[in-house]
RNA sequence: GUCCGAGUGGCGGAAUGGCAGACGCGCUAGCUUGAGGUGCUAGUGCCCGGUUAAGGGCGUGGGGGUUCAAGUCCCCCCUCGGACACCA
């Protein structure tokens, strides 16, 4: 501790604690860092430096503070996928994103942006009820001491929160506007002409006014009132309807599809899930496919989740075509309207509506016998083969590969194009959740279809020529059509594209058919029997759900005795869902007056999921106090609105793992979209810029009988094995987990290195968007960087500060400028990696250079260079290099573009593609001087050996290369 | 199976088509120390040569190609990771 420095500024360093007698007393040290850190969060949090403020309302700064002025400046809005408070507490892999976004705002704060890195919890949902249940507390409890937990290991990492701004999505000043949200959607339809959702009384009036046919011709006011609730209910963006709805009895609950995993289980808990049909809450997020999909072009977001988005959304262009049979037509789907000629055969998804009525009551003559199943009458086989293909597991119909079965119905439809009559089969190949459940099969150009094709003996009919040497399977690229020939419409010689056109023109001429786009994407279903959750701001009366007003919210979570979900024997598929508020009952019987006067209505029990939170809380960082609204408009056109014509506005860094890439970010999109619509917000994306961080892996050691062992206690042998008290033990990469017993807390790095240590070690382990292993003992690498760093500018046996007002000798002071200029670019482009190892060059030469005393003109950038990734360290330097204020807002440094130019160049010369020699030639040289210095060179004369160059080509600022 | 992404020293990783291996860990030697540790200095891709050397060759998963020049661009193949998985 220096003795030249006031005692209330830098940290006080302890100079009583016990060292080792050759130890310097002043060395930094785990012990140092720990009272500079707490030092200076405590500073930090007693000044609000980090407080962002706001152009109008609560968060607005007075006149007068240091901060008033920000507000003028360009913003940047910065945030982490806020975490979900587990009972298990941080891994060092947790905070790698936070820190990152942390240092890049630091460093942005510094070049003169009013700067907003909130933070919150995420904390309704189904992992905290499940702790809470484990551990029999409730949730609320448990949550709430999770979150204080959290806190306190996010403040010891030194984090730049603008702390007045943080919330969990339990509170219920948060969640009263996830239900006033919902009430939004729950009130709007979508217009898709005007290709915007609008005000659901919008649409009551078009249909008042006869704008709007009602669905039987019926004028408006003929209908009661119930029948005209019906009309518009189903026009809802939120709706309750009965569907299928993937089921899960092992959780109690009704899960979303893009919480069921493709073997049909449940993506947390790995439960079995089955289709039932249930009354549920559903998102018309279809409505929104169009969009969703098409403003993904303007989003900067990597291109694996962009794609992950689109194949979620599948959007197919293609056509619906009649099929006549004797009992009917059927509709199929096809993007591949251009081969119907080639259509030999017709398939329906065993569940398809039409398959009873079409079914024939005996088979026709020489129906072969493969096509029967072996029964005696259609029905029969129908039959027998509907029970085989639902009683089949997902799981099951994965292992038994993709082999095509299916049954004749012993029907024939007729192929509109050429009127050739063709056999109908139903076949579980054919999904009814897709397109029409039904499809034209046309093997010459399917792989599926030939599959089946060859099974069953079908025809098989080429109606696009493949190239010369192509056989023996499914041809699906382009090329002219063939055999497309008929007396109503030929497609032959036309190529794909043509022919698609041309084909769709002659469906929609005849009425055959008609152009239609598919999307696999399915409304949201949007309700769970949970009690950890959003309650929805909806009562029922006895024609259905009613909409609370606005000014009855929020409606409250009510405490319940046992708040545990009914969950059932996993594998039991004829359970009912049972939602833990239905056993309120004193809350669930409720009376209200909504308008027909006072009268009793029942609450719904469903709650909402835990992606309900997450939907919408970047715009809630941005008015956190507002008590009026979600957040003022101001406010939001100043964080997150559009730069400009084609801009979509939103947060302009958002940092979060890849798991969420088709549910939370597809989820927030679709609402922030209907806020937009609805004119509550300006921007019409709410995340402009997505980064991917890497996982922190970390290594886990089996013993002989696959049990883990204690990571940290596993020494490595001289002969590269690994062993465990002496027995061997093998080594595997992957996640960190407590039951895998390699957990490393950044506690306990703080604890060992400090804050500012840990902080380092995780920017310098790689780019941010790669996943890579956990070594603690490379930690001691960032911990000596920042030891030297001390060591250069505090002398470690007196204390006292040894930076001296000494000029730079030229070459430090150009490698300085060249450092700026580095670090700068990388920590714009969130490289830093790179920054730290540009860092440590610089102060490694510091090392070199400083003899008695560091140079002022050299130590101070490096401090302030430092701050964002060792902010701790970094204010205590810039404390005793004699600064009053934080450097927070302190100019991060310029480089001198001259300076970084070097004052000659080293050109490596090239003879035949290898390096012979190196000339140093004055950096502002032209072309020839070069050629010339390079031919000149000893060595290269050497190589040369009096041939006469051929050719000799000259990088400026590059290389030679010379060519004999 | 399809679609993405990635393969560089013992390890994590650097390299706008222009000197491969920045920076760090580890390792080796020396100094410091009673010793250990810390700290400091030097070295560290592989092979040949040599040893106060100078030098040379080979090297970015494998094979081909484009180029004066390829880790980087193109084609084929292998391995690993991820996503989707009968979506008509």
């Amino acid at each position: 501790m220096s003795d030249t420095t006031h005692g209330d500024t830098p940290a006080m360093v302890d100079r009583d604690r016990p060292v080792a007698a050759d130890i310097p007393p002043h060395r930094y040290t785990a012990a140092t860092a720990a009272q500079i850190e707490q030092h200076w969060q405590d500073w930090w949090e007693k000044h609000g430096t980090f407080h962002a403020p706001n152009p109008v309302g609560p968060l607005v700064e007075p006149e007068g503070s240091p901060r008033a002025g920000l507000v003028e400046r360009p913003k940047l809005y910065a945030m982490d996928m806020f975490p979900y408070p587990s009972g298990a507490g941080l891994h060092v892999g947790h905070p790698l994103g936070y820190i990152a976004t942390d240092c890049y705002t630091r460093f942005k704060r510094m070049t003169g942006y009013n700067v907003l890195h909130p933070m919150g919890f995420d904390a309704f949902g189904l992992p905290a009820e499940q702790y809470a249940v484990q551990t029999g507390t409730h949730p609320e409890k448990t949550t709430s001491e999770n979150i204080v937990r959290y806190r306190a290991q996010l403040r010891r990492l030194g984090l730049a929160y603008d702390n007045r701004r943080s919330f969990a999505t339990i509170d219920v000043e948060y969640y009263r506007w996830t239900q006033w949200i919902f009430l939004q959607i729950f009130n709007s339809w979508y217009d898709p002409k005007r290709h915007r959702a609008r005000p659901i009384a919008e649409l009551e009036m078009e249909f008042a006014q006869g704008k709007r046919s009602t669905p039987d011709g019926r004028g408006w006011c003929e209908l009661t009132r119930a029948e005209q609730r019906k009309i518009i209910d189903g026009h809802r963006l939120a709706y309750s309807s009965e569907a299928p709805v993937n089921w899960c009895p092992g959780l109690g609950t009704v899960l979303a599809n893009e919480e069921v995993t493709a073997d049909g289980r449940s993506e947390r808990g790995n439960f079995p899930v089955f289709r039932r049909s249930l009354r549920q809450w559903m998102m018309r997020i279809t409505a929104y496919a169009d969009r969703l999909l098409d403003d993904l072009d303007v989003l900067d977001w990597p291109e694996s989740i962009k794609l992950m988005q689109r194949n979620w959304i599948g959007r197919s262009h293609g056509a619906y075509i009649d099929f006549p049979t004797s009992a009917g037509a059927i509709r199929v789907f096809t993007t591949r309207p251009d081969t119907v000629f080639g259509a030999t055969y017709m398939v329906l998804a065993p569940e398809h509506p039409l398959v009873d009525q079409l079914t024939a009551t005996t088979w026709p003559k020489n129906t072969p016998e493969a096509w029967t199943g072996g029964a005696v009458t259609p029905a029969e086989a129908v039959a027998r083969y509907r029970a085989q293909a639902s009683g089949k597991s997902e799981v099951e119909r994965q292992t038994e590969g993709r082999d095509k079965t299916g049954v004749f119905i012993g029907v024939s439809a007729t192929n509109p194009a050429d009127d050739a009559k063709i056999p109908v089969f139903v076949a579980d190949y054919v999904l009814m959740g897709y397109g029409t459940g039904a499809i034209m099969a046309v093997p010459g150009q399917d792989e599926r279809d030939w599959e089946f094709a060859e099974r069953f003996g079908l025809p098989i009919i080429r109606t696009v020529r493949p190239p010369e040497d192509f056989d023996g399977e499914a041809y699906l690229g382009d090329g002219p059509a063939v055999n497309s020939s008929s007396d109503k419409v030929t497609l032959d010689g036309l190529s794909v594209a043509d022919a698609k056109r041309t084909i769709i023109e002659w469906l929609e001429r005849t009425g055959c058919g008609e152009g239609t786009i598919q999307y696999k994407l399915r409304d949201w279903l949007f309700s769970r029997q949970r009690y950890w959750g959003e309650p929805f701001p909806v009562v029922y009366d006895e024609h259905g759900p009613v909409a609370l007003p606005d000014r009855m919210l929020p409606v409250e979570l009510p405490e319940v005795g046992d708040y545990s979900p009914r969950s059932y024997d996993p594998d039991d598929e004829h359970t009912e869902p049972m939602p833990p508020l239905a056993r309120a009952a004193d809350w669930i019987e409720v009376k209200l007056d909504l308008g027909e006067g006072p009268k009793v209505y029942r609450r719904e029990t469903n709650t909402m999921p835990n992606w309900a939170g997450s939907c919408w809380y970047e715009l809630r960082y941005l008015d956190p106090r507002n008590s009026e609204r979600l957040v003022d408009p101001a406010n939001e056109r100043y964080w997150m609105g559009p730069r400009g014509e084609g801009d979509p506005g939103g947060v302009d860094l958002y940092v979060g793992g890849q798991e969420h890439a088709v549910l939370h970010l597809l989820y927030a999109r679709f609402w922030h979209k209907v806020l937009h619509d609805l004119g509550h917000v300006s921007s019409s994306e709410p995340f402009r810029k997505l980064i991917n961080q890497g996982y922190i892996q970390a290594y886990t050691y089996r013993d002989q009988r696959g049990f883990p062992v204690p990571a940290a206690e596993v020494v490595e042998d001289a002969s590269g094995g690994y062993t465990w008290r002496g027995q061997p033990v093998r080594r595997e990469l992957g996640k960190m987990g407590k039951s895998l017993k390699n957990v490393v807390t950044p506690d306990e790095m703080c604890e060992v290195y400090g804050a500012d240590t840990f902080r380092v070690y995780e920017m310098s382990m790689g780019p941010l968007e790669v996943s890579r292993p956990w070594e603690t003992r490379a930690v001691v690498g960032s911990y000596r960087f920042l030891q030297r760093v001390w060591r250069n500018l505090v002398d470690e046996w007196t204390g006292q500060c040894r930076v001296v007002d000494r000029p730079a000798d030229e070459a430090t002071r150009r490698l300085l400028h060249r450092v700026i200029d580095a670090v700068r670019s990388d920590l714009d482009g969130l490289r830093f990696n790179t920054a730290i190892a540009k860092l440590i060059e610089l102060n490694n030469r510091l090392t070199q250079v400083s003899g008695d005393g560091s140079s002022r003109e050299v130590a101070e950038p490096l401090v302030l260079m430092l701050s964002p990734f060792a902010p701790h360290l970094a204010e205590e330097l810039w404390r005793r290099l004699g600064h009053e204020d934080s450097l927070a807002y302190a100019e991060f440094p310029v480089a001198d573009p001259d300076l970084v130019k070097g004052e000659t160049v080293v050109y490596p010369v090239q003879v035949n593609g290898k390096v012979r020699g190196r000339v140093e030639v004055a950096a502002e040289a032209d072309p020839d001087t070069v050629r010339a210095a390079a031919l000149a060179d000893e060595k290269v004369g050497e190589q040369l050996a009096g041939r006469e160059p051929r050719k000799v080509i000259v990088v400026p600022g590059r290389m030679v290369s010379v060519v004999v």
